[in-house]
DNA sequence: GTCTATATAGTGATAGAC
DNA sequence: GTCTATCACTATATAGAC
């Protein structure tokens, strides 16, 4: 992937973002330097200093546009009932975040690397996020659906669950995704029904 | 904790794997420098070289210690009904990981920091914890006790959402380690149970 | 917009004095 | 057993040519 010359500043941009995500997952923020960017995008290191201001911006900005795309595309429907609000939520996160699988896996490990700042931003969103799925629940616990004590301790428990699909799903495995999907949903069901 | 001159062998090592384990779980392997482990012992960098042959070795003896601890110390008795293995299995899981918040959180972040041999045998010691809760549900579900459609998943399902219980808990906080294991387990058995 | 070259600082690990 | 000093690298980030 070695270049000559020219200008590309409307694609470099992206594929310095994209190269920066697959070596983070790959390798951790600490442990990848610029000129490994660099080298994967196919420039020398000086020049991914056009797309970004530092090393610490590239990660926050994948982790922060990570977050924002998945609080934009939660399902969120008040007017269903509390158990497809539940269902509906299971089956989205278990999907978005299998479809990617290493912004997951940043936007987990990489936390302590961001600076007080930005990491104060990124503990925003996720608590967002938690907030949509507590919400239900205590809906549903209104409503005579759910037997649930504590729904913070239960918000924090299915999204622990969850996320660890990312552990060990590989598309194409023993198990399709409907299949992963449906196991988790009777999990969860049957742990918050009364 | 300047030192001046004199023997320490006895106690300098574990003093040794005492830093690395507090600098690792707060910065992540590849941030932390020998110079920084130096500092919080009261030595100079080549002294650490005395207790390690090198920084990758300090991270694997850490993981190891725990896992082995973690696999002596697991519940196991097979004359128990299965019901009673699992409760035990999670009270167990929870207590014994909130009592060592920085040696979980190295076994989970720094996988990727182990050389691939060192990651062999870590993965082959996390395997052997996860076929004890294996077994615990196959045996449930061949007496009957269980409703568990893939024992295998629901095996990861509950581990990562016990391990979870880390990213949340603090002793002293708004709920006492009783109730977070009585929550806990009400969950476990409510998902399993026929 | 990308290059080369470089400033400045840090890294893991080792050698040899005491 | 710990020290000081150092080797050989690598790091982030910047300056200036093209």
């Amino acid at each position: 992937m070695a270049r000559t010359t020219g200008s590309h500043s409307d694609i470099t941009g992206p594929r310095v973002r994209a190269a920066a995500l697959r070596l983070f997952a790959a390798g951790g923020y600490a442990a990848v330097s610029m000129r490994a960017i660099a080298a994967e995008v196919g420039v020398q290191a000086g020049a991914l200093y056009n797309y970004t201001p530092d090393k610490q911006s590239l990660l926050f900005d994948l982790m922060q546009g990570h977050m924002t795309d998945l609080l934009a595309e939660t399902p969120s429907d008040p007017t269903r009932p509390a158990m497809q609000q539940l269902q509906d939520f299971v089956a989205f996160h278990i999907r978005f975040h299998a479809d990617r699988p290493d912004e997951v896996f940043i936007a987990y490990m990489e936390l302590r690397n961001l600076t007080p700042e930005n990491f104060a931003v990124i503990e925003g969103l996720r608590r967002e996020y938690e907030d949509r799925l507590e919400t239900i629940l205590r809906t549903g616990v209104e409503n005579g659906y759910f037997a649930v004590a504590d729904p913070k301790i239960v918000t924090l428990a299915i999204i622990a669950m969850l996320t660890g699909v990312n552990t060990w799903y590989r598309a194409g495995g023993r198990l399709s995704l409907d299949e992963v999907v449906a196991q988790y949903w009777d999990m969860v069901r049957k742990a918050v029904t009364v």
